[in-house]
DNA sequence: TATGAATGAGTGTTCATTCAT
DNA sequence: CATGAATGAACACTCATTCAT
């Protein structure tokens, strides 16, 4: 939860960051818009207090997404770690999404050109070449298409949080049927060599 | 009151809501963050111009989007004109991204809750008929899976949507790719009763 | 009055823009820390009307600036005009002197380091110029101390815009005595070989 | 109360309150916009420790002023001791800006209407006087203008501030020029009855 | 007591919207 | 009608000052 760039020593310090970084999942999780004043009422502290933790809007949000993204690591770790290539696969897309369901703020793990922090940049490269390793073993296993990379499978995260997005607010549960579309479409086995021109 | 001389402002006005329309397009379609004044410099007119045609600039993101879904319909009405459903299914969702592609506005075929005018909520639930219908006829043929319906689509859509900004700078085509994924997902008879608990 | 890189051609705008020029000069004119909406309060405008005309702070200050230097340059160019050397020097300090008292803001004939447009910095050279030649003339008819140069006038100019604005409150003519001085001073039949080591 | 523990602190504090003149001085001597934060850390302290010992940032630069005006309380004094007059004027002059020079917090030592502590306008009622002396002495010995008086000294002394404060990057010895032409302008010899009207 | 975290009024600046020309 | 100047609420951010640790 604390990055290891910033080292608030004092306890109430340590805790209104945290304050901080929740209120802010909880605002940029499910708006866009948010102004630094909504985090600190959210979070019951000044806006002043927002700038001596984050020295930046952009700062903020780097250390949401670095947090998120750090989760998103673990879990294509233990994704990576499944003997089983596709059980692998399966268990990164849905604990990723389920990430996602929680906080809301997965969006960067996709590397869409906008800035980003080192921190961030780094913990992508770990995941694609995670992802790259369950993706190789799936498909020497044969039960992945050959012709999926890494980054179809962060497209699909990414499409994934889009639909989740949309039905959140009506239904949460909806990005699962998308997903086991995508499943199906990704089984070596189901490859239909004429699906698009 | 009226006389000749006012008749050929209404062409005049007519040329500039039609300016406007295309040159807001132009911006929303690839940019956030878009000035009125950014449109009206595009346009070529004056800002007070952009308030006599659309008093609010959401009243101007809804008739681009009116616009977009429009375009949207024609696609599905061809798309329901196929004899073969699933032909017709994967023409309505290439036709609609080759529309994305070229315009990008069209997040707005798909209801997120967002606040819409009554033309666009008509517009969207004929498509959501058509498409429906649609999905019926390949359900019939055998061709598509039995569990999806207009909704599922519509989030489709979505999704490509999200891949295809995402990637639209760096490679646009790669949209193409999840696309023949998920139609292969979706066809009858790779339908994996076990993909997803 | 009117800067020829911006063109106001309606009325009003005019009008707010000497307007705010003028409130800007009197506040500038007289204390430091001066807001932006001090300026607008001042000028009976809001704040945008500022943003309108100077989209910077610092464009109004440069405004103010190049205005004040531009009358600076017309002191110059009068001065210089001066068949005697001498007179020439005492009516160009008098002069400007006197654009000090009305108006406040000359600080910035004198190039201070500090950043500039290039109206301004073109305009210090002219008077830069236009003093040497005086101060050469001067010379020449054997009135002024030959160890001067046109930097010095300036910094002389400097000096008594110093002592101006510190006792302008008490009594806005003192600086005519350090003047006097400084004449006294840079008379050639004055130099005194041991004055300062 | 107050016990052997206690004693050291005052040690301490002794010695934190001379650091903190100390880093305000090389702060506030050489630019403006110094944020008492910046002072703190120059000092080596908490911004706390700033506020103990100075309740208000004014009464830091009240501080730094006072310490000034005592040394050059010292100046004016060794300066009167001189039983030349125009030495005593001269040096006056000239140890006045070797402390401007050095520390640049001179600013103070005329009264300029600003708001100020008693400490500071006795100081200066103090060095008033003794240039007075000195000036009335030159004057006896005729060799100083008759119409100076100490004002017009510590008016001087304010304008070559300020040429200090505009060369000091460049050349930060111009001053003195300055300096030597207000001296021959001072030179009971030199006065010219036609200098100003 | 020293520290530095917290505060919030205040800055410069933007932009949707209104209104005089 | 078209124009673009005027408006002011709102934003990101700063900093003198207070207060919990």
């Amino acid at each position: 939860m604390s990055n290891a760039s910033t080292l608030p020593t004092r306890k109430d310090a340590a805790r209104n960051r945290a304050r901080l970084l929740k209120a802010a999942l909880e605002l940029f999780g499910t708006q866009t818009d948010v102004t630094l004043k909504d985090v600190a009422r959210q979070a019951g502290v000044g806006v002043g207090t927002v700038y001596r933790h984050f020295p930046t809007k952009e700062d903020l949000l780097d250390a949401l997404t670095s947090d998120q993204v750090t989760l998103a690591v673990d879990i294509a770790r233990e994704a990576a770690a499944e003997s089983d290539g596709w059980q692998g696969l399966t268990r990164f897309l849905e604990e990723s999404m389920r990430l996602q369901v929680e906080n809301g703020c997965l969006r960067c793990v996709v590397d869409t050109g906008e800035p980003f922090s080192p921190v961030i940049a780094e913990a992508r490269e770990t995941i694609a070449s995670l992802v790259q390793q369950i993706v190789a073993k799936a498909q020497q296993q044969g039960t992945l298409n050959a012709d999926l990379d890494a980054t179809d499978i962060n497209l699909m995260l990414l499409a994934l949080v889009a639909v989740l997005d949309a039905t959140r607010a009506t239904s949460p549960d909806r990005y699962r049927h998308q997903l086991a579309l995508l499943l199906d479409g990704m089984r070596a086995e189901n490859r239909q060599a004429a699906s698009i021109a």
